[in-house]
DNA sequence: CGTATATATGAAAACGATTTCATTTTAGTG
DNA sequence: CACTAAAATGAAATCGTTTTCATATATACG
């Protein structure tokens, strides 16, 4: 493999013109650039990215940390991330902590071994103060989880609200019993959308049932298991949100299955408003995250804090939601019909 | 940041043994490594990965291309991808091409920058003789699409064979004139598949569609796209091969919506067997492929190559699929009646 | 006890770039 | 034409490791 002291040798130059030339530097004449390109092209020289690496100080790659790829929710985050990314000229290394603390740690540790210039966190399994430890070796962005105290920038919808509008949906679309399907019962995505949950049950005047059961509620198989859980422990329940599309599209198929009737037997609303929901028969009312835009700013924050440098504040970013009604939550509706 | 330089003066002792200290090495002394692990925990040192990258010339990184990742087949590629070269302590970058040639060109730059010690295409934008030249810089290891030519292994299921079975399965379901929904028309395993299905319609005498119109299918909204496009201009279809399950559910919604019964006007056979084609009502027949095992073989064969070195042979890993028959293709079937 | 062998240790070279700094050449000005 | 400023060039230091090689000490053996 060629290396710039080649380059340097065949044109008979020193290895500091050709990098010049390699960076485009100014101080260096017409011809010697000309016969530079030349001997570089003649070895097929590509500049060693280890090397630059050292010298510089800088990797051009973060890190995205979140749970599973498979989570059509983080798969579009990460899609988006990754296209902003390459625009700006870094890569982007795919960290999947399966929820696993240690595994956390594991990633963040690439911000300290230099692997990466900065990461971005679309999750959150370790206590922050652990976390913010490693904010001395790089910059750190906040995505989706939105802890208050953290002095990063931090990107996401307003959950409370978001969960508090879905909730009044179901309750004015006839829901008297309502249950909370949401995993990651010490994440701050749960905890800001029970708070909204609870405050719109609060304000109608409906009693909140104790959802111990549905704590670690995620994907297709959890929503059709907890379909099974409340037919026989909350049979009365004619109302649920579900912290996914695929929970909610999970429940929904085994409901089917088993002759009950969404939406006129129970109201279920999903959330993130994935191609799931508007496939599935009945349709699932959802709500939809602007992934792209989200992602895109976190990409953006990183970047900027990378290069520009970053002192330690807490800063937010909230995007607005929308909530797509459909055939899960239109008792009345005909629409469709089957 | 503390260097190896750092932990060396603080313990008294010299780079080399610090450095032996770090890498396990023998020969140094029980008080010496005693002396040396505290300086580093005094110190909260951690060896620099762009040093070590540059000496050793290695990066424990691979690049794995892909077009999407939004692509439920890709990422489910790529998630088992991710956890076995973990396991190998390697990291993955994500390489989107959106099927874009120059962006495709772009990555496999990273191979020759030495970014990366090996690359897994799980799709092919270029030529074959483009790609190859990269070879020069690195092991490849090729997922999904099988270029019989290429002098590096090739990981896959028999196309044909399955493309095969699933036109046979449609037509032993009362399948009389069925087109062949599938992207990528100049991909490795459009051939393939295409060589199954006309091989099939051959076999039992039915002449084949012209599917200039659609080549370019892949997702749900083609899919959607595709049924109108069939009513229009050939209404007597009464079935559908498609290339992946999103396109297979795309158009049954559609199908639905318009009043066409699946399976009793047209049956529907998808590709991956993803969640959606249990999850749609109907729910879709589609052929499964062991993503994990394949995705889990890629990683191994590549890591091989990187530390043991490699030698340009063609090499094929075929893995089994399987039929997996729902509701889209069983016309008598009174299953989950709705 | 002398000699061969294994164990311990460190100085210095190497990896391949970029950057600083000193030096030379060219251009510009009165 | 002399003098200063700008442009062009390269030698050498630097980034932070690992590895080679030389040397010193401890252990084993006849």
């Amino acid at each position: 493999m060629a290396t710039i002291e080649d380059v340097a040798k065949f044109a008979g130059l020193s290895r500091t013109t050709v990098s010049r030339v390699i960076n485009d530097q100014p101080y260096v004449s017409e011809d010697k650039r000309v016969r530079v390109e030349d001997a570089m092209k003649a070895l097929g020289y590509v500049p060693n990215s280890s090397a630059r690496r050292l010298r510089s100080q800088k990797t051009e790659t973060i890190a995205v940390l979140l749970p599973r790829i498979t989570n059509p929710f983080f798969n579009h985050l990460i899609e988006s991330m990754e296209m902003k990314a390459s625009e700006w000229g870094y890569q982007v290394i795919i960290c999947q902590t399966h929820n696993l603390p240690d595994k956390e740690r594991d990633y963040l540790e690439l911000l300290r071994t230099k692997q990466v210039d900065g990461i971005i966190m679309t999750s959150l399994e370790n206590e922050w103060e652990v976390v913010e430890e490693y904010l001395q070796s790089g910059p750190i962005v906040l995505c989706n989880e939105n802890v208050s105290t953290a002095p990063v920038p931090v990107v996401h919808i307003d959950q409370e609200k978001a969960a508090y509008e879905a909730t009044i949906h179901l309750i004015e679309n006839g829901a008297t019993e309502i249950a909370f399907l949401q995993g990651g019962h010490d994440s701050y995505v749960f905890r800001d959308r029970e708070k909204g949950f609870l405050k719109a049950l609060n304000e109608r005047g409906i009693l909140p049932i104790d959802n111990e059961l549905f704590s670690s509620a995620v994907d297709v198989k959890s929503g059709r298991e907890l379909f099974h859980q409340i037919q026989a422990h909350y049979p009365s329940i004619n109302g649920v949100f579900a912290g996914s599309d695929e929970m909610a599209a999970g429940f929904i198929y085994e409901a089917v299955k088993a002759g009950v009737k969404v939406p006129e037997d129970i109201l279920v609303i999903g959330f993130d408003n994935q191609a799931i929901s508007m496939l599935m028969n009945p349709s699932i009312t959802s709500i939809e995250q602007p992934f792209q835009e989200m992602a895109g700013r976190c990409v953006e924050l990183l970047v900027h804090q990378v290069e520009q440098g970053y002192d330690l504040k807490h800063e937010e970013h909230v995007f607005p939601h929308r909530l797509q009604s459909r055939v899960s939550t239109s008792p009345q509706s005909n629409l469709v019909p089957l």
